[in-house]
DNA sequence: CGCAGAATTGATACATCTCAAGCTGGGTGG
DNA sequence: CCACCCAGCTTGAGATGTATCAATTCTGCG
């Protein structure tokens, strides 16, 4: 494990500046470290879709292909932990412990890749908005545990536009389903970006998740 | 590699079985030897999302989990390769060649989720036929190549229902675009099933594709 | 032959998009 | 220190694509 530290490095980004052009020769992977990060596609005609969110620990980028497949943008100021592609490849082959852990990993971001399909296909503007608000809530009360009482207080990451390049929605949708949310009380806004949930259960349950607490039981 | 034989064995399932059931208990992983089955999510109030569609060789089942998080419907008579999950993840352990392969299927499947959620997100529905027509003739492509000129004939493996749960849509929706391609051209049909992309570069075009051919230059 | 599941087609409703006009708050330069 | 400016955001009114509800029509099969 240690072996990777031998040949890690690190990259610093400002907030808005683009890791990572998609078709771009990438000849590094790596995890963030700290800040978030985007990973979209475009179409021709301009059309975006967010296909993940970097948050620290994440990984980016894929052993084996030489050329980026999506775009990577640095949404607040970024640390990155990189390392060249053809060491940790090297590596990736005599540790199987490294392997195996970049598996599990990448077992995740699938699992996760596919509950976001559910809410891109399936789930009214309403739903998605609580979907994601429930996502960065609970991926963020991980670190900022709030009094018992399921009260939740997080930072908004991401521009309205930015929520619609994930949602499969228009930036003014995004805007009208947040404005709703906080008219009937289910958040709170103090600006525009900070968020109160006073009571988690009801965010799931305006998701349309299981009151359980949604993904994998 | 020889190994995984010794542990293998088939399982056989007639077209509309259920192979698993989201929730159960799984002690079994697998690969699909012949056969299309689909991998799929469903909300409390019965709306469906299709998450995957397995064709021969693809993995089912993931190491280290031990509930499914999907339901897995054969939608053809199918054959499937299993292997109990203990004795899978003990080889998994020891044999790192195992995992690399393992990895490097499960990043293909990253891969076409994330090109999923564009079409899902981002596209109309006849942009989302075409999408889904030129991915199952890319596949079946493979195997029966036709007459130079890029004629493609394939059969769909999939009812008008199956299609609209893996396309975000309703199965009107998609009879209506299926029937509109049809009128314009873009496909002919024989019967409900069988296909003829006359010109597929014609497809991608609707698809809304680079004309180089979709993903991953 | 006739039935049942699958598919097509039509009319209407509705959610979301589109286009357009303001608003807000924080930073900057006069 | 204030006014202005601009990106990000909100809100409105109308257009549009897809869903919904409801008949038919196919197609394969017992």
């Amino acid at each position: 494990m240690e072996q990777l530290d031998q040949i890690k490095y690190y990259r610093n980004f400002q907030a808005g500046q683009t890791v990572v052009w998609s078709g771009d020769r990438m000849d590094f992977v790596g995890s963030v470290v700290s800040g978030i990060a985007t990973l979209t596609q475009t179409m021709e005609d301009g059309r975006r879709q967010m296909v993940g969110l970097l948050l620290p620990s994440d990984f980016v980028g894929r052993p084996g292909r030489a050329v980026a497949a999506y775009d990577v943008v640095a949404t607040s100021d970024l640390v990155m932990c990189c390392f060249r592609k053809k060491p940790f490849e090297d590596l990736l082959g005599r540790t199987p412990a490294v392997s195996q852990r970049l598996l599990e990993m990448t077992l995740d971001e699938l699992d996760a890749a596919r509950e976001w399909m559910l809410v891109l296909g399936r789930k009214t503007a309403r739903e998605k908005i609580a979907s994601l608000l429930s996502i960065i809530g609970r991926r963020s009360a991980a670190l900022n545990m709030v009094d018992g009482n399921s009260t939740l207080v997080f930072e908004l990451p991401l521009t309205r536009e930015a929520m619609a390049d994930y949602l499969g929605l228009t930036l003014e949708t995004v805007s009208r389903q947040i404005s709703a949310l906080k008219r009937e009380g289910v958040i709170q806004l103090e600006g525009k970006r900070r968020v109160t949930v006073p009571d988690f259960e009801g965010l799931l349950a305006e998701a349309g998740d299981d009151s359980d607490g949604g993904m994998l039981v």
